[in-house]
DNA sequence: TCATCATATCAGTATATAATGATATTTTAG
DNA sequence: CTAAAATATCATTATATACTGATATGATGA
């Protein structure tokens, strides 16, 4: 098996990875959204900050392809967009509880 | 098995530990770690930042726990704390390459 | 002790991002 | 077509962080 190696560009991509996960308002979304699909209206309410400020960061996780969104009437859906994501997620999750 | 909660304060806490993976400058220097220790001077020319900059990533990634510093004579070698912080690593590694 | 080398810290600047409140856009209901 | 609701975008402000160059700290060797 051989070593991925890091060059100094995709050492931006694995930080943007790693960035978009770096604000504890995004990371409650991803949270949020484990389980499964949620509205817009929902998450603003879970999370407790303006519809603005979840929009913004919607919009960001879903410019790098974190989230999905899905439209349904006037209402939206956002989900996790990959497993992938939902692993980085909870190994870092369990690293944050369990040492 | 019992999924794990996210609560607004380890929303922080995980933010933190993603936010310490979250710049180019860091992700080389755990890349350039991944092997095992380096003495900081290598770990400058590598980068080829200044040792200002260096030193103070550096700092950040200790006061995080995800590096660990050894002095020997003058010289300060570095080293990845802990085997999780690889694997974390490593898996968005996984992710940013083989997509 | 003194000169030197390795690393860390300080001061300053530039850039980025997160939040809010207000406004705009889009979509359905009537 | 128009009113009302759900999201998104804009303008602004506040805060944080990354970098550089210069200076300070600390350890070794002569």
């Amino acid at each position: 098996m051989k070593k991925d190696t890091v060059t100094p560009e995709n050492a931006s991509d694995l930080a943007n990875l790693f960035e978009a996960l770096s604000d504890p308002t995004r990371v409650r979304i991803i949270s949020a959204l484990i389980d499964g699909e949620v509205g817009v209206s929902d998450l603003v309410k879970r999370i407790g900050l303006t519809k603005s400020a979840v929009s913004h960061q919607l919009r960001g996780l879903r410019d790098k392809r974190l989230i999905r969104t899905r439209k349904e009437g006037r209402n939206v859906f956002v989900c996790i967009d990959d497993d992938h994501v939902i692993e980085l997620f909870q190994r870092g999750l369990d690293h944050v509880l369990h040492g």
